[in-house]
DNA sequence: TGAATATATCGACACTTGTCAATCTCTTAA
DNA sequence: TTAAGAGATTGACAAGTGTCGATATATTCA
């Protein structure tokens, strides 16, 4: 549903990972990236990420014991897209 | 801030608020033309318009005892763009 | 195997949110 | 001035959300 992606969106703290992850060098980031400028606990962030997950905003990769996430190609253009044909 | 306006887009109702505003004749509604194809009471359409106009998403303009809410010209499509330029 | 480490999940708590019924405010008409 | 009607506000309540501490899971290394 339209309105779960843009609960995703609807969080400071959520919208600040996708800042990081998107400008982050290779567009990736792993939990322990985002716990300190966050200033949030680890399972918190764990939390955020996965809303971001559900939403199908960012991917998520496990390598060895650390889990990288990304952008999903396209993901936001196309909500911005849906934003514009509404006006 | 930023996620307050996707705050208010975050609910089923409130997308669909704004996809009937911006669909109708002249492209304002008053809040008589909500209550039934939103199946919701008159209170609680006041206060889901009432978020979307403090998000800076709709305007209301009052004329003699009805309330007439209209899509903020550009506002749909500067948040549209605040994501694009996140990807 | 066992220890160490990164991340996920669980349980709890305060706070927020969506909804409704009741009431209030304001404007028009008599 | 009073009555009627549109819409806003208030109070209440259940459901949802963000956060944390504690615990579980999974992977690497010795």
């Amino acid at each position: 549903m339209l309105a779960v992606r843009f609960k995703a969106l609807a969080d400071p703290n959520r919208l600040r990972i996708l800042s990081i992850v998107s400008s982050s060098p290779e567009a990736e980031t792993c939990v322990c990236d985002l716990s300190e400028p966050l200033k949030l606990g680890q399972p918190t962030v764990s939390h955020h990420l996965k809303i971001l997950v559900e939403a199908g905003l960012l991917n998520r990769e496990k390598r060895g014991v650390w889990a990288y996430y990304s952008l999903v190609p396209g993901a936001l253009d196309s909500l911005a897209a849906t934003l514009v044909s509404k006006g």
